[in-house]
DNA sequence: GCTAATATGAGTAAGACTACCTATTTTTTT
DNA sequence: AAAAAAATAGGTAGTCTTACTCATATTAGC
């Protein structure tokens, strides 16, 4: 088998430094040229005709997206794998639109990523298994649910309001604020003292 | 100079070994065990005595501050640096007061990190980016205030337990319980609805 | 040893939230 | 137009939290 010429990016050099290390240790007919930017790797690349480009997702400017589609337009043979933290579905849907070949959870242990590379240099897509989902997630999936109201009382809550406070905000009773909550409760499976505002604290950002 | 040992934890594994190069490469002196998981580290800990630990601070169940600290029980002259993705003010500020050496920005190049490492070993706190840090928030100061049992209790309230249930973990009447609560309120400046709650699940990370 | 701080526990009252109900009106969907 | 969903509001009971007061035993500091 020849020498591969293979690219790896990543923004975080500590992270870049394992990467090239536990690639390495596996494939040792690789030749690693790693980069701290997508800008420097896309530079490399115009010089040197690369097989395979391993790319972080989240870089400043350039994202891991648009380096591997310029990539492919230098070389539209390369392999491709994006490492991400995100185990978002559609950013999934859409790294496998745009021609990428391999998807890995940054977190994952290191075989995932071996056997991503393996799979992907034999032809094959090779995407990292979705988590599993836990509970928070299963509550998150549960907002799409609620309705404008129940949203606007929830938001309420996350704003360290009372009841009352959103009644008099919202021109209601008291008493209907109270049973929107308890719906709302009843959507997100919530149970127990202070559950709801506990849940529209810790997901503040979400509302 | 002595062989240091030093324990380095970060549950991300390809970052763990970017860290472990990053560190032999400099720091021949250092005999290094790096562990996935803080559970895993503290075990090593207790059977072998550390110098340095370098941990990550969000990692799954325990997180860097709570390790650091009880590895601080372990070996009161323990010197500590956390590695984390966040600038917050009061993430850092939590860190000095529970008497870490170094708080280092994951992103940041590795010079940064070895530079944190030769002033703790000297005997320094290293902080990065340091401009960020000044003293406001005074409730978060007024922490410093609380008694031993009031942070149990305030810990147990960020941990979503209700009084009656920290009233059973501590084995004590659920009156002194609401005491505390009452006491850690009067201290924090804290009033109305539920604010105690509120600033324990804001504050959590500091507890 | 004395004093102050801490931890413990109780009493009482009020406010807030949860967890069920039922019911009417308004809006949306089919 | 009929049916379904959403918003409104009230009832009742129970739990939890806040906000005070007071009291006592233990511990820590001077």
């Amino acid at each position: 088998m020849d020498k591969l010429n293979v690219l790896l990016v990543d923004d975080h050099p500590i992270f870049l430094k394992g990467l090239v290390e536990v690639i390495q240790d596996e494939f040792h007919d690789f030749v690693i040229h790693s980069f701290s930017s997508p800008e420097l790797a896309f530079d490399s690349a115009k010089s040197l005709k690369y097989n395979l480009a391993i790319s972080d997702l989240d870089m400043p400017k350039m994202n891991g997206i648009s380096l591997i589609t310029e990539l492919k337009i230098l070389y539209p043979e390369i392999l491709t794998i994006l490492l991400t933290m995100h185990k978002e579905q559609d950013i999934m849907r859409s790294a496998l639109v745009n021609g990428i070949d391999g998807y890995v959870l940054k977190d994952d242990v290191v075989d995932e990523l071996v056997i991503a590379i393996e799979e992907v240099l034999k032809g094959n897509k090779y995407i990292s298994e979705l988590e599993v989902i836990n509970e928070q997630d299963e509550q998150i999936e549960e907002l799409k649910s609620l309705t404008k109201t129940e949203l606007l009382v929830l938001k309420g809550i996350s704003d360290n309001k009372t009841s009352k406070e959103i009644a008099n905000d919202l021109f209601v009773s008291l008493k209907t604020i109270e049973n929107h909550r308890n719906n709302i409760s009843r959507k997100l499976r919530l149970k127990g003292s202070n559950s709801l505002l506990k849940f529209a604290i810790n997901n503040k950002n979400l509302l």
